[in-house]
RNA sequence: UGCCCGAUGGUGUAAUGGUAGCACGACAGAUUUUGAUUCUGUUUGCCAAGGUUCGAGUCCUUGUCGGGCAACCA
């Protein structure tokens, strides 16, 4: 009985744990590290950062955040061929704007590039290091394969000098790319094959985008990282999971290294998988090198620049993080989850407007020709405190196309003839006749309207609908960019025989509206925030494709529309 | 024929040997001047077989299934 209750206090004072947090807290318990909780975001600057990253953005900020530890910034640029100064801008933008701060700790492997050096000198000394000849080729060969051990390199019991000799050699640019390698001295027949004597250095007469050519030795991954970790008093190193394989070869190097208690602890997660969604960053350079999208921030890639520009908020995308969980599985995260927090941010946060994206109009014929008025519209209904705007209101108005029709399905609640509805904040009107023209499109829809049904003043009369309008004569005529799925595939991954990934792009996954209709109030709005179009969707300005006096939208996400499930029964 | 990791509703994620809970989805109802939101309710789950135990999602064994490992990538 006792135990039960002090359980129900324990799980009341603190929500559950993730596994990692466990395993921080277990550590903490044992005072390892001083009780410090170091870790470290460690992107490669070779690509723009995606929903996947920010998920381990979240995690690693978030973890230094819950045990009052500190998360570092650092950039794992080991290999020059690949890295950009670009990609190291919008990685440093994208964690900003995600809402996280690494103060005046950003650091790039490559300023430890004089210490690794001389941690490989160490290796060599202690004969744990030898400088190897052996051609890609052959190094794949002596390897073996998972099921066959491998064979020993010849050059693998060169005497120490030598290998010291060489190796300064190797630095000092004496050889071409590819004449020698630095591998380490482990086990050519460890059934981990990344213990099989792995690389630790290669030449690569490359210019590198911060050292220059200071150096032509290049170190391998695993030896720089977890030795960066260690340079940096890293405690926890959260990586994802292929990485796991690579553990004892992170422990191996430490061990080469380490001379007091500090040790620094690698620990893998799952990675993010969306379906409908590609997350390769070689694919996604794929996807703009080769066009299919317009750049990184495309408004339907996965990146986080698309993202933003497509509306997403940095609250729901942390939200979004939080929601999906960290374990080791496997897992295939819907889409919708996603949608789900840019919708309950933008619920609660996005102004409303009243906008048409395919306009018809709509002539009240009892309205006095050449009156307007001014109408009061809720600003957000979620945020009473923001008051109301002024929306005008006349004779004739622009209704969406989908709201009128001539014969309407039993569950169709909007205009038909001669039925009632309410234009949303104004009065409640009645279609009397529909004009079409030769080809049988409507033109216009003509109305009556009730004067004593006006907004606000205790009218009680009910109407099955409320339609969204603008105001004809002051409407702003704006471009809306409609997006779909990047990809009509669950997984894009898999394609036919004989075509990659590309073959599942959706040729319509962009809808280009103009001509849609904005209600004035509208006019130099903010663009760096979400708007509700009533009974539309979240739609955002986009600030790279807007002029002065031409408006882009871009659609962010669509509003739950039942509706449009009633209409597939 | 190797090594490492994993397996809880449709999708994710909790439980730390003691009542299988939460979120999203789905479904139903209420409210609604957004067919939105909000609110209420319902639904569906421990991979399998053994073992340990008073008691197993949890520990052990075996099996099954899934993922990863053979770049001079990270």
């Amino acid at each position: 009985m006792a135990d039960i209750n002090d359980k129900e206090k324990a799980g009341d004072s603190k929500e559950s744990l993730n596994f990692i947090e466990q395993i921080i807290t277990d550590d903490l318990q044992e005072g390892k590290n001083d009780s410090r909780v170091h870790t470290r975001f460690p992107p490669e600057p070779n690509g723009y950062l995606h929903i996947g990253h920010a998920k381990s953005i979240c995690l690693n900020f978030g973890l230094s955040n819950t045990f009052n530890g500190k998360c570092n910034l650092r950039f794992d640029d080991t290999n020059p061929v690949k890295e950009d100064t670009e990609y190291v801008d919008s990685i440093r933008e994208d964690v900003k704007w995600l809402g996280f701060d690494w103060q005046d700790r950003e650091f790039y492997a490559s300023d430890y590039f004089e210490k690794l050096y001389q941690f490989a000198i160490k290796l060599i000394q202690k004969g744990k290091a030898y400088v190897c000849e052996l051609n890609p080729e052959q190094i794949r060969d002596f390897r073996g394969t998972p099921t066959v051990p491998g064979t020993e390199s010849p050059y693998r019991n060169r005497p120490v000098e030598e290998n010291l000799d060489l190796f300064q050699r190797m630095r000092a640019g004496e050889f071409e790319d590819g004449k020698y390698l630095l591998r380490a001295k482990i086990d050519m027949a460890s059934p981990n094959m990344h213990m099989r004597d792995p690389i630790v250095y290669r030449i690569r007469h490359t210019h590198h985008h911060r050292t220059g050519d200071n150096w032509c030795i290049y170190p391998m991954y695993d030896f720089a990282h977890g030795l960066s970790d260690y340079i940096e008093g890293i405690t926890h190193s959260v990586c994802t999971l292929e990485f796991e394989v690579h553990r004892p070869l992170y422990d191996w190097f430490l061990d080469q290294v380490i001379d007091s208690d500090y040790r620094p602890r690698q620990i893998e997660f799952a990675r993010l998988n969306l379906n409908y969604t590609i997350m390769s960053k070689r694919k996604l350079l794929k996807l703009v090198e080769e066009k299919y999208v317009s750049g990184w921030d495309d408004p339907r890639m996965p990146t986080i620049s698309g993202l933003r520009r497509r509306g997403y908020t940095p609250a729901s995308i942390r939200n979004f993080a939080e929601r999906i969980g960290v374990a080791k599985r496997e897992n295939l995260i819907d889409v919708s989850l996603l949608e789900f927090s840019i919708r309950e941010d933008l619920n609660k946060n996005a102004n409303r407007v009243m906008a048409v994206l395919d306009p018809v109009k709509l002539v009240i014929t009892n309205y006095p020709e050449g009156q307007t008025e001014t109408l009061e519209a809720t600003i957000n209904p979620e945020k009473p405190e923001l008051g109301k705007r002024e929306v005008p209101f006349g004779r004739e108005v622009y209704i969406e196309r989908d709201d009128f029709m001539e014969d309407p399905p039993k569950k169709f609640f909007r205009l038909a003839p001669g039925r009632e509805v309410r234009l949303k904040y104004a009065y409640i009107i009645k279609c009397e006749e529909v004009i079409k023209d030769e080809t049988g499109k409507i033109t216009e829809i003509r109305c009556t309207y009730d004067p004593e049904t006006k907004s606000g003043t205790g009218c009680t009369r009910k109407v099955k609908a409320a339609l969204h309008w603008v105001e004809a004569s002051t409407a702003l005529d704006i471009e809306v960019r409609m997006f779909d799925r990047l990809f009509n595939v669950e997984n894009p991954d898999t394609a036919e025989e004989g075509k990659d990934f590309t073959s599942n792009i959706n040729p319509n996954s962009v809808k280009v509206l103009t001509h849609c209709k904005l209600e004035p109030t509208m006019k130099g709005a903010a663009s760096d925030q979400g708007y509700q179009f009533e009974r539309l969707g979240y739609f955002c300005i986009d600030s790279k494709d807007s002029k002065d006096d031409a408006m882009v939208f871009n659609r962010t996400v669509t509003l739950k529309d039942s509706w449009s499930k009633a209409k597939k029964k």
